[in-house]
DNA sequence: GTAGTTAGATGATGAACATAATATATATGC
DNA sequence: GCATATATATTATGTTCATCATCTAACTAC
């Protein structure tokens, strides 16, 4: 049945935002169009009238959460103005990160689709990745200090995930909250 | 058909290599029984008289591929007594472990389906990844250090192989190799 | 050299999947 | 208020998947 203009653009939202939770959480294969419409409170046949293919969902749910990443450290930079660097650091190694993944940061959740589907997936994990860098860049770091940082995160980020070790998960987050801690 | 039991002991190995190389290029749902029994020769009807589960066989495919990665860390070590850190760095935040995932790094190809699925597969990559801790404390880290060191390299590669765009992964690469380059 | 064991092949099962065609009800344009 | 457009529902399609039961032929032990 038709739905009003904004309901409709209400649903489409929607629809994006659980994808994006979805994705993040179970990767982009893990999802099934189902599950998402369904957790959006729709049927799966409607789907297609709104996104050309799964592919495109997963673009644009890439591209929303790395927005909101980078609307998130931006207000962490304009919470604590004078060591942001370091504040984003203890934000992103976090129990709240590693634990919900599907609220989580995307590059940990999207890297390995993004690198095995590439293509406009691909793409949007790139810009969504850069304007993060920039965010650092803007807190007076070389492009390369802004690169090498971001790493450190994303890897320890991924592999206190991966053990599944509370101490050890905690150990690897502090190793690297440690090398963050003091602007380098 | 019975085979001999050299030869059904090779054929095993065969569907563990395969599998290696299949889950770190495709993910662990992304390649199926079938093909890792096809890439192995054999048809898939046979695979549950050799292993347990999927599962079962990611385990064991997991543990044997950092179980290679720990010696060839171990052989950089040796064969460049000097600056064995950097040349394992140099080694690792390499075209050939980005473009080559099937060959590559373990901690890249099953981080995320260690994180997802946990068990024994988590258990696994644990392990193996605290010997490659262990070889880099080795080397006179103390274990922060070898943790966040790690997590550089990681973070790096799980970054390159995602923006599938040459010169910003090359980017990447660099930024981490100069600052894990000199032996801090 | 025969008996029994077993590695692997064949084929089936049932679930989940992405995609799509058609149907229906409602909102919008007139 | 009527006609039309369209957002969503229903249902179908064909594929792929993990798992398993059954069969067969060759190896091993006697």
């Amino acid at each position: 049945m038709k739905v009003s203009r904004e309901q409709a653009e209400r649903n489409r939202a929607n629809v994006v935002e659980a994808a994006s939770r979805l994705f993040r959480a179970q990767g982009v294969e893990g999802a099934g169009i189902a599950t998402i419409m369904a957790q959006s409170g729709l049927t799966h046949g409607g789907f297609y009238k709104q996104f050309g293919s799964k592919e495109a969902l997963a673009t644009e749910a890439c591209q929303r959460s790395l927005e909101r990443s980078a609307n998130r450290w931006q207000s962490i930079v304009e919470g604590a103005p004078g060591d942001a660097l370091a504040a984003i650091a203890a934000d992103y190694l976090s129990p709240r990160n590693r634990d919900m993944p599907e609220r989580g940061c995307t590059l940990i959740g999207l890297g390995s689709d993004a690198a095995r589907r590439g293509g406009a997936l691909a793409d949007a994990f790139r810009e969504g990745m850069l304007d993060l860098v920039d965010i650092l860049e803007q807190q007076g770091l070389d492009r390369g200090a802004a690169l090498s940082r971001l790493s450190q995160m994303v890897g320890a980020m991924v592999l206190a995930r991966a053990v599944k070790d509370e101490g050890l998960s905690e150990e690897i987050m502090a190793a690297s909250r440690d090398v963050l801690g003091d602007t380098d």
